[in-house]
DNA sequence: TGATTATTTGGCTATTATACCAAATAGCAC
DNA sequence: GTGCTATTTGGTATAATAGCCAAATAATCA
């Protein structure tokens, strides 16, 4: 029932492929906040129907979150919290890009004065 | 300087992306030990020196590692280390996902025996 | 200077991902 | 049963990615 390191990395890639969408990102982002169902990520998105749906199957594939039919609907939820936690550290890395490119503009700026 | 929500999402899924290639993960995780040289890489992935150079300068390009080059040779290091408090959760997702095959391949072999 | 080594870049092809539309399915109401 | 609504699935066109090879670049050394 072990799992060698190769195939465990390509296991996580995969888990980190299926956040690695706008759409997707959303979503999960969306659904730590509570349950959802469907109809209102379409809404939100402004994709087609059939497009959230695939972005939603990949995630489930994914094992990130799960579904539930209750009548016509079908809601999604997180099955891994703890996916939440990362974002502090996601927006860290976005904050030194923007800083980093912040001073390379600023450095053109003084290098055009010249 | 500010960035609307929808930029932010769209960023964060950038990093996401960068690190969900098995190639790249496995990168990531190696440099947690400490900088390491592109040909390290290039030894132990088994893959062009092309290749491995295109996967750090995406992830490079998603400021997730940072590089130095020292006379002929180039190192790279993380540029962000809490990337790793990640993997905790993304392991988790893993066991809850074989967990979850096991059972329905054992729910299978019931159902085949009846 | 020319040769050597480490790495990156450009070009090409095969594969994979994405988004939409249309059709299929599933549950409910009548 | 028929009709209606919410969602999924299949098909297809387009775009993005990954990998390799060959050529370009950069640093060192003779």
């Amino acid at each position: 029932m072990s799992i060698n390191t190769h195939e465990l990395t390509g296991a996580k890639a995969r888990i980190f492929k299926a956040l690695g969408h706008p759409t997707r990102l959303y979503i999960v982002e969306t659904l730590a906040d509570g349950e959802k169902c469907v109809c209102e990520f379409v809404d939100a998105v402004g994709a087609d129907f059939s497009t959230i749906s695939k972005h939603l199957s990949v995630l489930k594939e994914a094992g990130i979150i799960e579904d539930e039919k209750r009548g016509l609907q079908v809601f999604y939820r997180l099955r891994v919290p703890c996916i939440m936690n990362f974002m502090g550290c996601i927006n860290e890395v976005i904050k030194i890009n923007l800083e980093k490119q912040l001073t390379l503009f600023k450095q053109q700026k003084r290098e055009t004065k010249k």
